[in-house]
DNA sequence: AGTAAAGTACAACGTGCATGGTAAATTGGG
DNA sequence: CCCAATTTACCATGCACGTTGTACTTTACT
């Protein structure tokens, strides 16, 4: 009976204050830590993966919950006895995958970027910003689905997702930047601003390909990504380019 | 008993050899031209009006036949008079729908790239780039659903939505760009790429906003394009930023 | 082994929707 | 004003799917 997918009036807004982290669910003691790969959970966790692969390969409204039944290795019915509903499961999707995503690229880039020097480090940022892509694609053929569909979510699971994984992924981004600018390795007038551009550059290979064309292998991907940090760095202008930024 | 939107087997390829254009249909001597705000032809130009509507604000599975006719103005049997079903009125819309705003770009970059100095002419292309996204948003809300569901649209007519609309687009943008690159205004050692990037720029403030948030007003899309067209230029790199492009 | 929780098979209900048929109404051109 | 093409209202069919109830089976822990 909730079917916000289809909901006339979508859109209502939710207050952003309340701490990101729920607090911490009382205990439970009843459930002493059940090992999270075993039955119980894992119907669960089948469940919430079969869910990512078949929503990212479907699109919402497509997928049936047989489907991701399916997908997952359960009946239909174990799906209804653990999310409310179709929507329900699909925000919690959603969060979880998005939560994962920004996990591993931090971890990522903690690993990767070392700080010796400045076009080193983009590249390294940059690589493990478009790796996102290249290792959790049917997260990003579901983030798609989202963007198309937004209108038809509720704005409280949009801006839970924004929180679990974009806005941190970006921030991270920010971040590494800021160090370089503080180091007097870059000039950022705009810190905002400047993320987004590298953003930008760094997956627009990727983003704006003729749309049904074979992905790009590994080797183009490094390409791609270092000639867009060659790009942030320089530009494409010349010395005889007028009106300088500033 | 087409339903290609949910076909199994999807992604059959064609071969792009064939004109662009498709060859002009024979006279057609039964109509002479009739008036294309009349009546009968009329009727057409509202459902494509009205689909491009409906399919861009609720995506294709959640679209009925009941609601285009509805936004429309007619019945859904004149629909079915008129196409042969709702995929192939999906992608006459989209098509169609791709040319003019192609046809809008380039018209609007003939009038403003005037060729004076090289920022004011990419400041120039740069609004007009973005420009589309703010007159056209039913769009480009399509276009993003179709992004989201490449694979479950067939290989043609992928193919021909991106001839009729993007790869124009583009063409015309890396055109601007060599042109300016011919007269030593610019540095650009890989044409495509470099359009790409552009692209990626203006477009990136736009894209990468947080969904749900409120659109951004001209003088705020104005102002993106000036500091994307700077990056683009100068780049965000300072002298001692080792390691030059080359 | 025994028991309670969890999972499954199956059937059913209601809905929404694509698509087609048909006969009456409308409209635009001559 | 008349005719032919077009449009419309209405009905019918068939399918896909979300969701729930129920009774049976499996699983996991003691």
């Amino acid at each position: 009976m909730v079917n916000w997918a289809t909901d006339d009036d979508p859109h209502r807004r939710l207050p952003l204050s309340t701490s990101p982290t729920a607090p911490a669910a009382p205990a439970t003691p009843e459930r002493p830590v059940p090992a999270r790969t075993g039955g119980r959970a894992g119907k669960r966790q089948a469940i919430t993966q079969g869910a990512r692969t078949v929503f990212g390969r479907e699109g919402y409204s497509r997928t049936s919950i047989e489907a991701i039944a399916a997908e997952a290795g359960v009946s239909t019915r174990t799906i209804y006895n653990h999310f409310e509903g179709k929507d329900q499961l699909f925000s919690d999707v959603v969060h979880d995958s998005a939560g994962q995503v920004a996990d591993a690229f931090i971890a990522t880039v903690e690993k990767q970027v070392t700080g010796t020097d400045p076009r080193t480090d983009l590249l390294a940022l940059g690589r493990a910003f478009v790796g996102q892509r290249t290792q959790f694609p049917e997260h990003f053929a579901m983030i798609r689905q989202i963007k198309a569909e937004v209108q038809h979510f509720p704005a409280a699971v949009i801006d839970a997702w924004q929180q679990a994984g974009p806005q941190r992924v970006q921030q991270e981004v920010a971040r590494r930047l800021q160090q370089l600018a503080d180091a007097g390795l870059l000039r950022i007038p705009e810190p905002a601003r400047a993320t987004v551009h590298f953003i930008a550059l760094v997956t627009s290979e990727i983003t704006i390909r003729p749309y049904g064309s074979p992905a790009l292998g590994p080797a183009q991907v490094r390409d791609c990504v270092t000639r867009a940090v060659d790009a942030f760095l320089h530009g494409y202008g010349t010395d005889s380019a007028a009106g300088a930024p500033r």
